[in-house]
DNA sequence: TTTTTTCTACGAAAAAATTCGTAAATAAAT
DNA sequence: ATTTATTTACGAATTTTTTCGTAGAAAAAA
């Protein structure tokens, strides 16, 4: 499973959200949300790492480049949810989430989501003792 | 804060869940636990490499060293929760909690123990806006 | 046309994190 | 008593990640 570095995160995030982008527009949406600016060089050159890495892929096709996420979004997320959960939860994903909403970090509709999401996985039925080492 | 590295969180989580140990111990651990092996003075050299950093304490009256965590569990959980949100899933915690539960990683009990936690929640009231960007 | 700006490529410096080797002291074993 | 094993200290090598500088080509502006 290819892991993405925080920094490689930052620009997924990026591509994922914005769809294609140059260089230069990735390299701006970083350093406005973000308070670290860093030189226009450096996310160039992360990107073109990415790019070996095939986390990206690109349209060479003008002089200005455009890229666009290799990886996806889901799939990227999962890996890095179950190295989380295993390292910082010891595995215990129930813990996680207990920690998450005793945190009070969701809004009423989204714990409506949840529960009905709960819901459904119950109805699945025989899902007792498959994990939880 | 301070954010423990991957290395040093498994340490941190020997500690917490054996109590006070020797780094023969930690390293014992860890190794076992492990499909990498590293040497034994790795683990001392992050032991008191986290010593200096105040993530860990130790009682000296012994030749062998007894190392204890002085960073508390639920607090480390917190932030790396706090920051694994934001970078991983934009901040969205619900989205967090979905894609865990969508994977089916929690069994029965943990899925009934969410479920009334979310009751208690909510029925704390008034919390419908305070969070998700 | 000439100058200035904007790109990419690429090497390499800098920073962060991990790993190990060696020496010296103490303890344990023979 | 001598040898062997264990432990700490500590510097430094290695690896990984992040950052930047410089050069050259292409485009845009003057």
């Amino acid at each position: 499973m290819i892991r993405p570095t925080e920094s490689e995160l930052e620009i997924l995030q990026v591509l994922w959200s914005e769809g294609p982008c140059t260089v230069r527009l990735v390299h701006e949406k970083l350093n406005g949300d973000r308070q670290k600016e860093v030189g226009y060089t450096t996310t160039l050159k992360l990107m073109q790492i990415m790019l070996e890495k095939g986390l990206l892929a690109r349209d060479e096709s003008q002089r200005t480049h455009v890229y666009r996420a290799l990886a996806e979004e889901s799939a990227i997320r999962q890996g890095l949810l179950q190295r989380f959960v295993d390292t910082a939860f010891r595995g215990s994903a129930s813990q996680l989430v207990m920690e998450l909403l005793g945190q009070h970090q969701t809004d009423a509709q989204e714990l409506e989501a949840i529960r009905q999401l709960i819901d459904r996985i119950e109805q699945e039925g025989d899902r007792s003792a498959d994990y939880e080492k």
